[in-house]
DNA sequence: TTGTAAGCGTTATCAG
DNA sequence: CTGATAACGCTTACAA
């Protein structure tokens, strides 16, 4: 009773082995008579193909470049990280990542690095980048010598890429006004502060966040963003001015990078947990922050998460596979004091 | 520039490729100069073995049995769904998944079918049961025999298992208290419903639960639990009789099974999303709930994940090998409207 | 104590 | 269009 094997279904059908693999793989050349004939074994026998002797037969190995942004925060730190450990777990797999790391606002330079993949030597491209015009016609070259590209973290959604791991921005904002408006109990103010609003993802953060707090919390007013352009004393002043000229501020919101400044400034101005914080992404940094009450909710999706995944979906992509959608699917998570993973 | 093979091994330390196998794989019956010889080419070549070559040559298979309760709430089909999926996207990975069903509560019945397992047909066991004697004993003639068994869901910390896959059920009530503290603005009652309060995990959730309250909330009082033994009229009754009879309830908290009977009965009776309501599992019934805003919060954990994690690390023990615990740790999840998967 | 050779279940390269 | 036949990297009788 034990699994059937290509041998079993060349016998079943009549054919040899290589016109079992032929049609298992889906190569051309073989009449439709025998196609039929081999399907039919197949599904007879309940054949499943050995997925570890066919690696081995096939000695294929994947190369995978990363392109990441060169940025120092906290959360870009992880990622990267994160991308090589799952790079060093998947060697066994026959797959060796590397990455290329790039200014985070150059388009230019960017798309330079990105043209500079050499579909000779790596296998498929995931890029973590703004989308710009030459990004678009750097993956579009790519993409001309067959190469597999993933959009990473942020989404290129114009670059035809063969996929997206990452999460959706506007429903991470409409997660964090979720949560912030019952926080702030339905009313009063909240301030959004990033550090710079730039960014797309900010931009559909912010989208999705005013539109539910818009329809869930009509007693709640949502400030103009503050943006603080890294500066941490600017910041400061803002705040304490703000929040001391305007009691009913009852939630801060921090949209994308500057965090840390943010948490800093508002901590010694909180009492019994008020105004309510939410943050997105769980740095070390918002662990602690976490830990120690200063932020009461860390919107975030987990680093490692994204890396495996994009490496099985290139992989996938490589070898003209389908995916579990179920399982690249990226989480937003939600993660309190209790639930720090 | 590619991979060392036993070939390699074998010609730069001048053996044969059974003898670079034999110290490869510590068997005996090599000279102990040899093996260093063998030892030294390992090292300088940077030789790592090609497991799944290794398993191919092997023939090795894993046969992984689950013990689940044959309960037919929806959690428990989505767990069954989920272990039966894991089960057809292994069989590529020479894994054969074969479920039990046992009924919920028969300590002894369950028992007796853990014992019936048969260590020549089975190369490992992932049990969803409460804890007790007749178990324990069961678990243990199956460690003798050097099967790896792994608790499956619920802890089972006496039974000697090698792991568990799951959630730590006082972090989860944590949890469910922190948001529900908030979710009730600090302050009134909150009534904890079960179907039962006889199993474990209840009564881990509502320690944690009751502790996090009484940490974070002192201005919140949480009620005795109401047990309804799958009564809904009942349920509906009693909770229409206290909503009324008590305005203070500012929260209700579904801990265990008899979440729909609950819904049904408190949907009618909430205005403007008071009181706030939070359950455990994302079912498909929850999720109805969560849409319709019937429901706040769901705390949950991922049905796919524990199965594919419970696979993993039953392979893992099979081949004596560790495992990635970041990867096998699995969340507590907090499912909002706005973040439903 | 060591070596030889035949697999494991696929894929790939030739001829026919 | 189809079929032998040789890999892939490792394990494992069986011999020496």
């Amino acid at each position: 009773v034990s699994k059937p094997t290509v041998h079993d279904i060349a016998r079943a059908a009549g054919v040899s082995l290589a016109t079992v693999d032929r049609v298992l793989n889906a190569r051309q050349g073989v009449r439709t008579a025998t196609v039929e004939r081999v399907r039919e074994a197949v599904d007879r026998l309940g054949y499943v193909r050995d997925d570890t002797a066919a690696n081995l037969a096939r000695q294929r190995s994947y190369r995978f470049a990363f392109v990441l942004p060169d940025g120092n925060s906290q959360f870009h730190q992880a990622l990267r990280a994160a991308v090589s450990e799952a790079g060093m777990s998947a060697i066994g797999d026959r797959i060796t990542v590397t990455t290329r790391l790039v200014p985070e606002g150059d388009a230019h330079v960017i798309a330079a690095e990105v043209a500079l993949l050499d579909p000779e030597r790596v296998d498929g491209v995931a890029i973590m980048a703004p989308e710009t015009p030459p990004l678009r016609d750097a993956i579009a070259h790519l993409k001309e010598r067959g190469l597999p590209v993933v959009a990473f973290v942020s989404d290129l959604p114009n670059s035809g890429c063969d996929g997206f791991v990452g999460v959706n921005g506007r429903a991470a904002g409409r997660t964090a006004a979720a949560l912030l408006g019952r926080f702030a109990a339905g009313s009063g103010e909240i301030l959004v502060v990033a550090g710079s609003l730039q960014s797309r993802d900010s931009l559909e953060r912010r989208h999705g966040f005013d539109a539910a707090m818009a329809e869930a919390f009509p007693g709640i007013t949502v400030l103009p963003t503050v943006e603080t352009y890294g500066d941490g004393d600017r910041l400061a002043d803002i705040l304490s001015a703000q929040l001391t000229r305007r009691p009913a501020i009852a939630g801060i919101y921090s949209i994308a990078t500057g965090t840390r400044a943010l948490v800093h400034a508002v901590a010694p101005l909180r009492t019994a947990g008020r105004p309510a914080v939410i943050v997105h992404e769980l740095t070390p940094f918002a662990r602690t922050a976490l830990i120690e009450r200063q932020v009461d909710a860390v919107i975030t999706q987990d680093v490692g998460h994204l890396a495996r995944s994009a490496l099985r979906i290139l992989r996938a992509r490589r070898d003209a596979r389908p995916t579990i959608a179920a399982q690249e699917r990226i989480r937003i998570e939600i993660i309190l004091r209790e639930n720090l993973p």
